[in-house]
DNA sequence: CCCTAAATAAGAATCATTATCTTTGAAGAA
DNA sequence: TTCTTCAAAGATAATGATTCTTATTTAGGG
């Protein structure tokens, strides 16, 4: 995971320091599409000099190089995402959850139809479902 | 639209007020998901004085009573909707530009698979694609 | 080991949004 | 129609996430 993500660094042309690969960890460890301020709570521990900067920082050139992706929400507090595949978000009507819908066959239903329906005046390059609703359990 | 508006609010029991129409009129008007910024700017030649408090804090309190929706971005700058059918959002991959794409075929494939395919540990409520792509038409 | 461009730290600045506090006015009652 | 009142609007300060600036550090190639 983390030896992917130096090889990535590396193969952008970005140097491998110790905050990004802090950073990149925490998103991937936090798991669900953490805040700057979560990051920044997480890797505390380990890196207590941290600058908020360099973490807002790190977070933008990790999304401009594709490591790492922006979720879209409803909020204006960015979340962060490092799955990187294909896949869904399940967002909670009532709090700031988020979790990651995963579902090949579903992807597969939309792509077809859109192959088969092509868009008027738009080239279609990605498709997210933004599902929202009600967790029926507690936060893993 | 503004008769159906001015009933609606009442109905809410919230007070038909200049500005609250005026602001609705211009998120009606405008069309395309325009931001805060964008209604002060629009309404500013009816409204001259209109504080921008004010707005920021009718366009929340008519999200709270279902006369517009937010719309989920990556960018910490709110944008709202004046469409409440079931649509969906076409987001250009590099501008800031966001379109309406209604499509009853699509909602009906997309509620029947979601019926068939329970998912585990949630309760779906609303489904909106977000697709991302590039339009090749210029503004309308 | 050196050098240098790239990255980080620290802290100030920005700016969309929210909060506070006073004044206004919509609308029901009289 | 006028009166009354409370919700709403206006003005402006505060907040807080994000961005900028500048000095300092450091990754990594030579
Ligand atoms: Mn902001
Ligand atoms: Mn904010
Ligand atoms: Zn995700
Ligand atoms: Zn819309």
């Amino acid at each position: 995971m983390i030896t992917f993500f130096r090889e990535k660094l590396q193969e952008k042309g970005l140097k491998v320091t110790p905050q990004r690969v802090a950073i990149y960890d925490a998103i991937v460890k936090l798991n669900n599409h953490p805040t700057a301020e979560n990051v920044i709570e997480y890797i505390k521990a380990n890196h207590p000099n941290i600058s908020v900067g360099t973490v807002y920082k790190v977070l933008d050139s990790l999304v401009e190089n594709n490591l790492l992706k922006k979720v879209k929400t409803e909020k204006d507090i960015m979340r962060y995402d490092a799955v990187l595949s294909n896949h869904h978000h399940l967002y909670c009507a009532e709090t700031d959850r988020i979790e990651d819908y995963e579902d090949e066959k579903l992807n597969a239903i939309i792509n077809d139809y859109f192959n088969a329906n092509l868009i008027k005046n738009f080239r279609v390059q990605d498709i997210k479902l933004q599902i929202t609703g009600k967790f029926t359990n507690t936060i893993k």
